[in-house]
DNA sequence: CCCTGTAATTATGGATACAGTATTATGTGG
DNA sequence: CCACATAATACTGTATCCATAATTACAGGG
Protein backbone atom coordinates (compact mmCIF):
# COMPACT_ATOMS: atom_id res chain seq x y z
CA UNK A 1 0.00 0.00 0.00
CA UNK A 2 1.13 3.11 -0.82
CA UNK A 3 0.92 6.14 1.35
CA UNK A 4 -1.52 8.62 -0.78
CA UNK A 5 -1.97 10.61 2.20
CA UNK A 6 1.75 11.42 3.28
CA UNK A 7 0.94 11.70 7.17
CA UNK A 8 3.39 13.89 8.67
CA UNK A 9 6.10 11.92 11.31
CA UNK A 10 4.90 13.35 14.57
CA UNK A 11 0.88 12.48 13.80
CA UNK A 12 2.13 8.53 12.91
CA UNK A 13 4.18 8.98 16.57
CA UNK A 14 1.31 10.14 18.04
CA UNK A 15 -1.37 7.66 17.12
CA UNK A 16 1.78 5.09 18.50
CA UNK A 17 2.01 6.87 21.67
CA UNK A 18 -1.74 6.86 21.71
CA UNK A 19 -1.91 3.46 21.38
CA UNK A 20 0.90 2.48 24.11
CA UNK A 21 -1.41 4.93 26.27
CA UNK A 22 -4.52 2.81 25.91
CA UNK A 23 -2.59 -0.09 26.13
CA UNK A 24 -1.60 0.65 29.68
CA UNK A 25 2.14 -0.03 28.05
CA UNK A 26 2.71 3.81 29.11
CA UNK A 27 0.14 3.71 32.27
CA UNK A 28 -1.19 6.86 34.20
CA UNK A 29 1.15 8.72 35.97
CA UNK A 30 4.78 7.20 34.34
CA UNK A 31 7.03 9.61 33.33
CA UNK A 32 7.69 9.89 29.36
CA UNK A 33 11.38 9.54 29.21
CA UNK A 34 12.14 11.70 25.10
CA UNK A 35 15.30 10.34 24.17
CA UNK A 36 14.77 6.79 24.98
CA UNK A 37 11.32 6.88 23.16
CA UNK A 38 13.38 8.79 20.42
CA UNK A 39 16.10 6.11 19.57
CA UNK A 40 13.62 3.58 20.28
CA UNK A 41 11.43 4.96 17.54
CA UNK A 42 15.01 5.65 15.71
CA UNK A 43 13.64 9.08 14.87
CA UNK A 44 14.97 12.86 16.63
CA UNK A 45 13.34 14.31 19.60
CA UNK A 46 12.04 17.15 18.01
CA UNK A 47 8.75 14.99 16.03
CA UNK A 48 8.29 13.34 19.15
CA UNK A 49 8.05 16.72 21.21
CA UNK A 50 5.61 17.90 18.97
CA UNK A 51 3.68 14.59 19.20
CA UNK A 52 3.24 15.07 22.59
CA UNK A 53 2.17 18.51 22.87
CA UNK A 54 -0.86 17.06 20.48
CA UNK A 55 -1.59 14.35 22.92
CA UNK A 56 -1.26 17.57 25.34
CA UNK A 57 -4.02 18.97 24.00
CA UNK A 58 -5.95 15.92 24.26
CA UNK A 59 -5.54 15.70 27.53
CA UNK A 60 -3.84 12.07 27.31
CA UNK A 61 -0.32 13.79 28.61
CA UNK A 62 0.95 16.36 30.79
CA UNK A 63 3.64 18.72 29.95
CA UNK A 64 5.21 20.16 33.09
CA UNK A 65 7.39 22.98 31.90
CA UNK A 66 10.99 22.38 32.52
CA UNK A 67 9.57 19.32 34.50
CA UNK A 68 8.95 16.39 31.61
CA UNK A 69 5.98 14.82 30.32
CA UNK A 70 3.36 12.64 32.46
CA UNK A 71 0.87 10.33 31.00
CA UNK A 72 -2.47 11.77 32.77
CA UNK A 73 -4.12 10.42 35.78
CA UNK A 74 -7.52 10.15 35.59
CA UNK A 75 -9.05 10.86 38.88
CA UNK A 76 -12.66 9.53 40.35
CA UNK A 77 -14.37 12.82 40.02
CA UNK A 78 -12.73 13.22 36.56
CA UNK A 79 -15.00 10.17 35.68
CA UNK A 80 -17.83 11.76 37.19
CA UNK A 81 -18.00 14.91 35.37
CA UNK A 82 -17.20 13.31 31.88
CA UNK A 83 -19.90 10.24 32.25
CA UNK A 84 -22.61 12.43 32.69
CA UNK A 85 -21.30 15.05 29.89
CA UNK A 86 -20.76 11.97 27.58
CA UNK A 87 -24.67 11.04 28.76
CA UNK A 88 -25.72 13.96 27.51
CA UNK A 89 -23.44 14.15 24.23
CA UNK A 90 -24.31 10.80 23.16
CA UNK A 91 -27.98 10.93 24.09
CA UNK A 92 -28.32 14.10 21.88
CA UNK A 93 -26.72 12.04 18.96
CA UNK A 94 -29.00 9.34 19.46
CA UNK A 95 -31.91 11.76 19.04
CA UNK A 96 -30.82 13.57 16.05
CA UNK A 97 -30.18 10.10 14.38
CA UNK A 98 -33.27 8.81 14.68
CA UNK A 99 -35.12 12.27 13.20
CA UNK A 100 -32.26 12.06 10.51
CA UNK A 101 -31.85 8.69 9.82
CA UNK A 102 -33.58 7.17 6.37
CA UNK A 103 -34.23 3.76 6.11
CA UNK A 104 -31.43 2.59 4.75
CA UNK A 105 -29.72 3.57 8.03
CA UNK A 106 -32.09 1.92 10.23
CA UNK A 107 -31.30 -1.37 8.24
CA UNK A 108 -27.44 -0.66 8.29
CA UNK A 109 -27.49 -0.20 12.58
CA UNK A 110 -30.36 -3.21 12.72
CA UNK A 111 -27.22 -5.10 10.88
CA UNK A 112 -24.87 -3.74 13.32
CA UNK A 113 -26.80 -4.48 16.49
CA UNK A 114 -27.49 -8.26 14.47
CA UNK A 115 -23.57 -8.74 15.27
CA UNK A 116 -23.66 -7.01 18.91
CA UNK A 117 -26.24 -10.05 19.35
CA UNK A 118 -24.77 -12.98 17.99
CA UNK A 119 -21.17 -11.76 19.48
CA UNK A 120 -23.20 -11.95 22.84
CA UNK A 121 -24.67 -14.95 22.16
CA UNK A 122 -21.46 -16.52 21.14
CA UNK A 123 -19.49 -15.06 23.86
CA UNK A 124 -17.01 -13.61 22.09
CA UNK A 125 -16.00 -10.36 23.76
CA UNK A 126 -13.58 -8.61 21.25
CA UNK A 127 -16.62 -9.22 18.76
CA UNK A 128 -18.87 -7.72 21.01
CA UNK A 129 -16.65 -4.83 21.62
CA UNK A 130 -16.39 -3.81 18.36
CA UNK A 131 -19.77 -4.63 17.24
CA UNK A 132 -20.42 -2.22 19.97
CA UNK A 133 -18.54 0.53 19.22
CA UNK A 134 -19.45 0.23 15.58
CA UNK A 135 -22.94 0.95 16.54
CA UNK A 136 -22.09 4.12 18.68
CA UNK A 137 -20.10 5.26 15.68
CA UNK A 138 -22.72 4.99 13.42
CA UNK A 139 -25.30 6.60 15.48
CA UNK A 140 -22.97 9.37 15.95
CA UNK A 141 -22.24 9.46 12.69
CA UNK A 142 -25.77 9.92 11.51
CA UNK A 143 -26.39 12.87 13.96
CA UNK A 144 -24.29 14.83 11.12
CA UNK A 145 -22.57 17.04 13.70
CA UNK A 146 -19.11 17.18 12.97
CA UNK A 147 -18.46 18.79 16.09
CA UNK A 148 -20.02 17.16 18.93
CA UNK A 149 -18.50 13.90 17.39
CA UNK A 150 -14.74 15.60 17.40
CA UNK A 151 -15.90 16.61 21.45
CA UNK A 152 -17.26 13.07 22.02
CA UNK A 153 -14.17 11.36 20.50
CA UNK A 154 -12.00 13.42 22.83
CA UNK A 155 -13.50 12.47 25.74
CA UNK A 156 -13.85 8.52 24.83
CA UNK A 157 -10.02 8.94 24.30
CA UNK A 158 -9.84 10.45 28.25
CA UNK A 159 -12.33 7.35 29.12
CA UNK A 160 -9.69 5.16 27.79
CA UNK A 161 -6.67 6.03 30.36
CA UNK A 162 -8.87 4.28 32.81
CA UNK A 163 -7.75 0.92 32.93
CA UNK A 164 -11.28 -0.68 33.90
CA UNK A 165 -13.12 1.08 31.42
CA UNK A 166 -12.83 -1.57 28.83
CA UNK A 167 -13.68 -4.47 31.80
CA UNK A 168 -16.34 -2.73 33.16
CA UNK A 169 -18.31 -3.64 29.63
CA UNK A 170 -17.30 -7.05 30.09
CA UNK A 171 -19.09 -7.69 33.44
CA UNK A 172 -22.66 -6.35 32.46
CA UNK A 173 -22.37 -7.87 28.83
CA UNK A 174 -26.00 -9.01 28.98
CA UNK A 175 -27.00 -6.10 30.99
CA UNK A 176 -25.58 -3.95 27.93
CA UNK A 177 -27.18 -5.89 25.37
CA UNK A 178 -30.48 -5.36 26.79
CA UNK A 179 -30.34 -1.89 26.63
CA UNK A 180 -28.73 -1.89 22.80
CA UNK A 181 -32.11 -3.48 22.10
CA UNK A 182 -33.98 -0.93 23.75
CA UNK A 183 -32.25 1.75 22.01
CA UNK A 184 -32.84 0.01 18.56
CA UNK A 185 -36.33 -0.74 19.01
CA UNK A 186 -36.74 3.29 20.29
CA UNK A 187 -34.86 3.85 16.88
CA UNK A 188 -37.26 1.31 14.48
CA UNK A 189 -40.11 3.05 16.38
CA UNK A 190 -39.00 6.69 15.19
CA UNK A 191 -39.10 8.00 18.68
CA UNK A 192 -36.28 10.12 19.07
CA UNK A 193 -36.96 11.21 22.66
CA UNK A 194 -37.06 7.79 23.58
CA UNK A 195 -33.52 7.16 21.78
CA UNK A 196 -31.77 9.81 23.33
CA UNK A 197 -33.27 8.79 27.02
CA UNK A 198 -32.46 5.33 26.47
CA UNK A 199 -28.72 6.28 25.42
CA UNK A 200 -27.89 9.04 28.14
CA UNK A 201 -28.80 6.26 30.72
CA UNK A 202 -26.99 3.26 28.71
CA UNK A 203 -23.94 5.70 29.32
CA UNK A 204 -24.65 6.69 32.58
CA UNK A 205 -25.09 2.55 33.63
CA UNK A 206 -21.64 1.81 32.42
CA UNK A 207 -20.09 4.76 34.70
CA UNK A 208 -22.20 2.66 37.52
CA UNK A 209 -20.44 -0.79 36.10
CA UNK A 210 -17.19 0.66 36.38
CA UNK A 211 -17.78 2.17 40.04
CA UNK A 212 -18.05 -1.12 40.90
CA UNK A 213 -15.09 -2.41 38.63
CA UNK A 214 -13.27 -0.11 40.90
CA UNK A 215 -15.13 -0.81 44.65
CA UNK A 216 -14.32 -4.95 43.52
CA UNK A 217 -10.27 -4.20 42.50
CA UNK A 218 -10.24 -2.06 45.71
CA UNK A 219 -11.17 -4.31 47.39
CA UNK A 220 -8.62 -7.35 45.99
CA UNK A 221 -5.63 -5.09 46.93
CA UNK B 1 6.21 40.29 39.02
CA UNK B 2 8.42 37.99 38.85
CA UNK B 3 7.61 34.54 36.65
CA UNK B 4 7.07 32.16 39.19
CA UNK B 5 5.61 29.46 36.84
CA UNK B 6 7.56 29.64 33.96
CA UNK B 7 5.43 29.17 30.87
CA UNK B 8 6.97 27.84 27.78
CA UNK B 9 7.62 29.72 24.82
CA UNK B 10 5.20 27.53 22.83
CA UNK B 11 2.64 28.53 24.79
CA UNK B 12 3.49 32.26 25.13
CA UNK B 13 3.70 32.50 21.33
CA UNK B 14 0.12 30.27 21.11
CA UNK B 15 -1.50 33.04 22.81
CA UNK B 16 -0.24 35.53 20.53
CA UNK B 17 -0.80 33.97 17.42
CA UNK B 18 -4.75 33.30 18.90
CA UNK B 19 -4.99 36.80 19.77
CA UNK B 20 -4.18 37.67 16.22
CA UNK B 21 -6.33 34.90 14.96
CA UNK B 22 -9.32 36.61 17.69
CA UNK B 23 -8.59 40.06 15.95
CA UNK B 24 -8.44 38.72 12.36
CA UNK B 25 -5.29 40.32 12.42
CA UNK B 26 -4.54 36.75 10.79
CA UNK B 27 -8.05 36.06 8.86
CA UNK B 28 -9.71 32.65 8.15
CA UNK B 29 -8.19 31.48 5.23
CA UNK B 30 -4.77 33.11 5.69
CA UNK B 31 -1.36 31.22 5.32
CA UNK B 32 1.05 30.99 8.24
CA UNK B 33 4.15 32.11 7.08
CA UNK B 34 6.08 30.46 9.70
CA UNK B 35 9.92 31.85 9.32
CA UNK B 36 8.20 34.72 9.18
CA UNK B 37 6.14 34.88 12.33
CA UNK B 38 9.31 33.42 14.01
CA UNK B 39 11.83 36.67 13.08
CA UNK B 40 8.90 39.16 13.95
CA UNK B 41 9.09 37.32 17.43
CA UNK B 42 12.60 37.14 17.01
CA UNK B 43 12.42 33.38 18.00
CA UNK B 44 13.02 29.95 16.13
CA UNK B 45 10.94 28.25 14.38
CA UNK B 46 10.81 25.35 16.35
CA UNK B 47 8.87 26.88 19.76
CA UNK B 48 6.55 28.28 16.63
CA UNK B 49 5.94 24.74 15.07
CA UNK B 50 5.11 23.79 18.57
CA UNK B 51 2.50 26.55 19.12
CA UNK B 52 0.50 26.18 15.69
CA UNK B 53 0.17 22.01 16.52
CA UNK B 54 -1.44 23.04 19.74
CA UNK B 55 -3.56 25.99 18.11
CA UNK B 56 -4.66 22.94 15.66
CA UNK B 57 -5.58 20.62 18.14
CA UNK B 58 -7.66 23.62 19.04
CA UNK B 59 -9.25 24.02 16.13
CA UNK B 60 -8.01 27.25 14.90
CA UNK B 61 -5.50 26.10 12.40
CA UNK B 62 -5.06 23.53 9.76
CA UNK B 63 -2.48 21.46 9.22
CA UNK B 64 -2.04 20.22 5.29
CA UNK B 65 0.88 17.84 5.40
CA UNK B 66 4.02 19.45 3.11
CA UNK B 67 2.01 22.43 2.68
CA UNK B 68 1.92 24.25 5.41
CA UNK B 69 -0.45 26.03 8.43
CA UNK B 70 -3.79 28.19 7.81
CA UNK B 71 -5.95 29.85 9.49
CA UNK B 72 -9.26 27.89 10.00
CA UNK B 73 -12.57 28.94 7.82
CA UNK B 74 -16.03 28.39 9.56
CA UNK B 75 -18.47 27.55 7.58
CA UNK B 76 -22.32 28.22 8.02
CA UNK B 77 -23.31 24.80 8.54
CA UNK B 78 -20.42 24.70 11.14
CA UNK B 79 -22.29 27.51 13.43
CA UNK B 80 -25.23 25.33 13.02
CA UNK B 81 -23.39 22.60 14.47
CA UNK B 82 -22.15 24.79 17.49
CA UNK B 83 -24.39 26.69 18.23
CA UNK B 84 -26.78 23.58 18.91
CA UNK B 85 -24.44 21.93 21.10
CA UNK B 86 -23.78 25.27 23.00
CA UNK B 87 -26.44 25.65 24.00
CA UNK B 88 -26.99 22.50 25.41
CA UNK B 89 -23.46 22.65 27.00
CA UNK B 90 -24.30 26.13 28.74
CA UNK B 91 -27.77 25.22 29.30
CA UNK B 92 -26.65 21.98 31.29
CA UNK B 93 -24.64 24.36 33.06
CA UNK B 94 -26.89 26.52 34.33
CA UNK B 95 -29.16 24.07 35.72
CA UNK B 96 -25.76 22.33 37.34
CA UNK B 97 -25.16 25.51 38.29
CA UNK B 98 -28.58 25.93 40.22
CA UNK B 99 -28.75 23.25 41.75
CA UNK B 100 -24.78 23.41 43.13
CA UNK B 101 -25.22 27.62 44.16
CA UNK B 102 -24.88 28.54 47.75
CA UNK B 103 -26.58 31.85 48.42
CA UNK B 104 -23.03 33.74 48.18
CA UNK B 105 -22.78 32.40 44.77
CA UNK B 106 -26.16 33.97 44.28
CA UNK B 107 -25.57 37.33 45.47
CA UNK B 108 -22.49 37.03 43.16
CA UNK B 109 -24.15 36.40 40.02
CA UNK B 110 -26.91 39.26 41.08
CA UNK B 111 -23.82 41.71 41.65
CA UNK B 112 -22.45 40.79 37.80
CA UNK B 113 -25.80 41.09 36.67
CA UNK B 114 -26.00 44.33 38.57
CA UNK B 115 -23.06 45.52 36.44
CA UNK B 116 -24.57 44.32 33.05
CA UNK B 117 -27.79 46.38 33.28
CA UNK B 118 -25.86 49.56 34.61
CA UNK B 119 -23.73 48.42 31.74
CA UNK B 120 -26.50 48.53 29.04
CA UNK B 121 -28.01 51.60 30.54
CA UNK B 122 -25.04 53.65 30.04
CA UNK B 123 -24.33 52.02 26.76
CA UNK B 124 -21.03 50.73 27.40
CA UNK B 125 -20.76 47.92 24.81
CA UNK B 126 -17.46 47.30 25.57
CA UNK B 127 -17.99 46.85 29.57
CA UNK B 128 -21.37 45.34 28.28
CA UNK B 129 -19.42 42.47 26.61
CA UNK B 130 -16.77 42.34 29.69
CA UNK B 131 -19.94 41.62 32.22
CA UNK B 132 -21.77 39.06 29.97
CA UNK B 133 -18.49 36.92 29.93
CA UNK B 134 -18.28 36.81 33.07
CA UNK B 135 -21.30 35.97 34.13
CA UNK B 136 -21.59 33.44 31.41
CA UNK B 137 -17.77 32.32 33.28
CA UNK B 138 -19.49 32.56 36.70
CA UNK B 139 -22.33 30.21 35.64
CA UNK B 140 -20.03 27.64 34.30
CA UNK B 141 -17.64 27.46 37.23
CA UNK B 142 -20.74 27.05 39.32
CA UNK B 143 -21.16 24.03 37.92
CA UNK B 144 -18.23 22.71 38.72
CA UNK B 145 -17.73 20.49 35.60
CA UNK B 146 -13.76 20.97 34.28
CA UNK B 147 -14.29 18.79 31.31
CA UNK B 148 -17.94 20.40 30.42
CA UNK B 149 -15.46 23.86 31.20
CA UNK B 150 -12.77 22.44 28.67
CA UNK B 151 -15.26 21.48 25.91
CA UNK B 152 -17.02 24.93 26.05
CA UNK B 153 -14.32 27.11 25.85
CA UNK B 154 -12.68 24.96 23.30
CA UNK B 155 -16.08 25.59 20.99
CA UNK B 156 -16.12 29.33 21.78
CA UNK B 157 -12.60 29.71 20.45
CA UNK B 158 -13.75 28.49 17.53
CA UNK B 159 -16.96 30.40 17.37
CA UNK B 160 -14.60 33.41 18.13
CA UNK B 161 -13.08 32.87 14.34
CA UNK B 162 -16.15 34.21 13.05
CA UNK B 163 -15.68 37.82 12.90
CA UNK B 164 -19.57 39.23 12.87
CA UNK B 165 -19.44 36.70 16.15
CA UNK B 166 -18.97 39.62 18.59
CA UNK B 167 -20.57 42.34 16.75
CA UNK B 168 -23.96 40.05 16.78
CA UNK B 169 -24.36 41.13 20.36
CA UNK B 170 -24.13 44.69 19.48
CA UNK B 171 -27.47 44.66 17.86
CA UNK B 172 -29.35 42.75 20.26
CA UNK B 173 -28.08 44.44 23.35
CA UNK B 174 -31.79 44.95 24.93
CA UNK B 175 -33.28 41.47 23.71
CA UNK B 176 -29.88 40.08 25.12
CA UNK B 177 -30.44 41.78 28.42
CA UNK B 178 -33.21 40.86 28.95
CA UNK B 179 -33.07 37.19 28.70
CA UNK B 180 -30.28 37.33 30.50
CA UNK B 181 -32.62 38.99 33.13
CA UNK B 182 -34.95 36.00 33.08
CA UNK B 183 -32.16 33.50 33.66
CA UNK B 184 -30.90 35.73 36.76
CA UNK B 185 -34.84 35.45 38.08
CA UNK B 186 -34.71 31.68 37.61
CA UNK B 187 -31.84 31.32 39.87
CA UNK B 188 -32.76 33.43 42.30
CA UNK B 189 -35.76 31.41 42.17
CA UNK B 190 -34.10 27.53 42.61
CA UNK B 191 -35.64 26.89 39.55
CA UNK B 192 -32.85 24.71 37.75
CA UNK B 193 -34.96 23.53 34.80
CA UNK B 194 -36.12 26.95 33.73
CA UNK B 195 -32.55 28.31 33.99
CA UNK B 196 -31.48 25.45 32.23
CA UNK B 197 -34.03 26.12 28.92
CA UNK B 198 -33.65 29.90 29.24
CA UNK B 199 -29.84 29.79 28.91
CA UNK B 200 -29.88 27.47 25.77
CA UNK B 201 -32.37 29.54 23.90
CA UNK B 202 -30.66 32.40 25.27
CA UNK B 203 -27.55 31.19 23.18
CA UNK B 204 -29.47 29.93 20.06
CA UNK B 205 -30.92 33.58 19.57
CA UNK B 206 -27.61 34.33 19.77
CA UNK B 207 -27.31 32.00 16.55
CA UNK B 208 -30.32 34.25 14.91
CA UNK B 209 -28.56 37.21 15.34
CA UNK B 210 -25.31 36.10 13.69
CA UNK B 211 -27.36 34.77 11.01
CA UNK B 212 -29.07 38.02 10.73
CA UNK B 213 -25.63 39.43 10.51
CA UNK B 214 -24.68 37.82 8.24
CA UNK B 215 -28.00 38.41 6.18
CA UNK B 216 -27.03 41.98 6.33
CA UNK B 217 -23.10 41.79 5.15
CA UNK B 218 -24.23 39.70 2.46
CA UNK B 219 -26.68 42.29 1.12
CA UNK B 220 -23.67 45.50 1.47
CA UNK B 221 -21.48 43.33 -0.36
C1' DC C 1 22.47 11.57 62.60
C1' DC C 2 19.99 14.79 59.95
C1' DC C 3 19.78 18.91 57.48
C1' DT C 4 21.63 22.26 54.33
C1' DG C 5 24.34 23.94 50.63
C1' DT C 6 26.98 23.01 46.62
C1' DA C 7 28.62 20.60 42.61
C1' DA C 8 27.92 17.22 38.90
C1' DT C 9 24.83 15.04 35.93
C1' DT C 10 20.97 14.82 33.08
C1' DA C 11 16.96 16.21 30.69
C1' DT C 12 14.24 19.93 28.72
C1' DG C 13 13.66 23.86 25.67
C1' DG C 14 15.28 26.49 21.87
C1' DA C 15 18.34 27.50 17.81
C1' DT C 16 20.50 26.16 13.80
C1' DA C 17 21.45 23.26 9.97
C1' DC C 18 20.00 20.09 6.38
C1' DA C 19 17.11 17.20 3.25
C1' DG C 20 13.15 16.54 0.55
C1' DT C 21 8.99 18.10 -1.68
C1' DA C 22 5.75 21.49 -3.49
C1' DT C 23 5.32 25.63 -6.05
C1' DT C 24 6.62 28.81 -9.33
C1' DA C 25 9.18 30.52 -13.07
C1' DT C 26 11.26 29.84 -17.38
C1' DG C 27 12.02 27.94 -21.71
C1' DT C 28 10.91 25.03 -25.58
C1' DG C 29 7.87 22.70 -28.72
C1' DG C 30 3.46 22.45 -30.95
C1' DC D 1 0.36 32.27 -28.54
C1' DC D 2 -0.56 28.57 -25.51
C1' DA D 3 0.63 24.21 -23.30
C1' DC D 4 3.67 21.33 -21.23
C1' DA D 5 8.04 20.00 -19.36
C1' DT D 6 11.96 21.06 -16.77
C1' DA D 7 14.72 23.73 -13.66
C1' DA D 8 15.10 27.00 -9.89
C1' DT D 9 13.37 28.52 -5.59
C1' DA D 10 11.20 28.44 -1.31
C1' DC D 11 9.09 26.25 2.41
C1' DT D 12 8.09 22.27 5.25
C1' DG D 13 9.73 18.52 8.04
C1' DT D 14 13.54 16.35 10.56
C1' DA D 15 17.97 16.06 12.74
C1' DT D 16 21.69 17.83 15.43
C1' DC D 17 23.61 20.96 18.60
C1' DC D 18 23.80 24.07 22.56
C1' DA D 19 22.27 26.55 26.75
C1' DT D 20 19.80 26.48 30.84
C1' DA D 21 17.25 24.68 34.50
C1' DA D 22 16.18 20.69 37.53
C1' DT D 23 17.43 16.65 40.00
C1' DT D 24 20.53 14.02 42.54
C1' DA D 25 24.54 12.90 45.00
C1' DC D 26 27.85 14.25 48.15
C1' DA D 27 30.26 16.90 51.56
C1' DG D 28 30.31 19.79 55.48
C1' DG D 29 28.21 21.73 59.44
C1' DG D 30 24.81 21.83 63.16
Amino acid sequence: MTRIAPTALYQEVAERLRQRIFAHELAPGDWIDEQRLAEQYGISRTPLREALKVLASEGLVELKPRRGCYVTEISRPDLDDIFPLMAMLEGRCAGDAVRKAMPADVAQLSEIHERLESAADEGRIDAFFEANQEFHRKIQGLAGNRWMLSVIQDLRKVLKLSRLHSLSLEGRLQQSLGEHRAIMAAIRAGDAARAEKLMHDHILCGREALARMEAKAAKQA
